[in-house]
DNA sequence: TCGCGATAATATGTATACTTACTATATCTC
DNA sequence: GAGATATAGTAAGTATACATATTATCGCGA
């Protein structure tokens, strides 16, 4: 269905095209991360891994690390905390500050999704080959740096 | 702040790079749209875009030409015609089906905003130079077509 | 033509994601 | 040390985005 010809304005631009990818990319996290038995969405991923190398950082600084806003790392947290994967205490020194920690249970989830979530990149980039892989890959990164170096705006 | 050294894992991963991408595509669309005096999502803009070419569809149509699901076209129809910019009438052919189509206001949008939105598409990605560009397009433009022929599930 | 599987929308519920506004604290400045 | 300013988190509201279930309708085959 739908005879290819995009003769749409929109299916050109590459702010099309990344919303198509990113479709997909959470897609297929989904799925393989569902069939191997977890209930974790690529962000919370992501803020999982960012609070194992930073522990006891707060959601402001998750937030910086996980690219997101306050509000939305909230809400990760919330969701988090309650399924038992990260602790969440008021620091000491700033009783403004949420502090993040990751449990043993989020330790361990992390461990065993880290082959899982590693094997499926390779998935949400279908059609290319390895050299053309890791060139969108650098260019991908190469805009994510010159976001963070000039973008904060 | 947020001194680089990107140890994580995710960081590395074209999953967590996309999902960046597509944050600033989403922000940079949002904040030059916004600028030109209209109040118009990418979606919506890709919407009005694909009803521009094929008037008269209906909503699972329209799902399938911006590659969403049936129920998130559902609510994005709702907002455009809330908004004024496509009518909706349930098609006689088919009582279940609502055809949607552009109205003139909507055109007179879409018209208006189509330089401003080619214009912007070049900010989304800093940092890559002009062949860059069109390498990081043409890779991405490759990916969906992958997925559009095998990947359907 | 009756029944049954397929399809179009809608309803419901979850999870992002961001803006703006508001509260509680910190910190900086005079 | 008090007031101004900045920051952390939350609350409320909007808009995606998708899965699943339900309803209405279609169309095919016996």
């Amino acid at each position: 269905m739908n005879e290819d010809s995009p003769k749409t304005v929109s299916s050109r631009m590459p702010g099309h095209l990344i919303r198509r990818l990113h479709q997909v990319s959470t897609h297929i996290f989904h799925q393989r991360v569902r069939a191997a038995g977890f209930d974790i969405t690529p962000v919370q991923f992501a803020a999982l891994d960012a609070l194992r190398h930073k522990p006891g950082i707060d959601q402001a600084g998750l937030a910086d690390a996980i690219a997101k806003d306050r509000a939305t790392v909230g809400d990760v947290a919330d969701r988090l905390v309650q399924k038992g994967l990260v602790s969440r205490t008021v620091s000491r020194h700033d009783k403004r500050a949420r502090e993040l920690t990751i449990t043993d249970k989020g330790e361990a989830t992390i461990t065993a999704l880290l082959p899982v979530v590693e094997q499926l990149q390779k998935e949400i980039l279908p059609g290319l080959d390895d050299a053309e892989f890791s060139q969108f890959v650098a260019l991908a990164a190469k805009v994510t740096r010159a976001i963070r170096s000039g973008g904060e705006r």
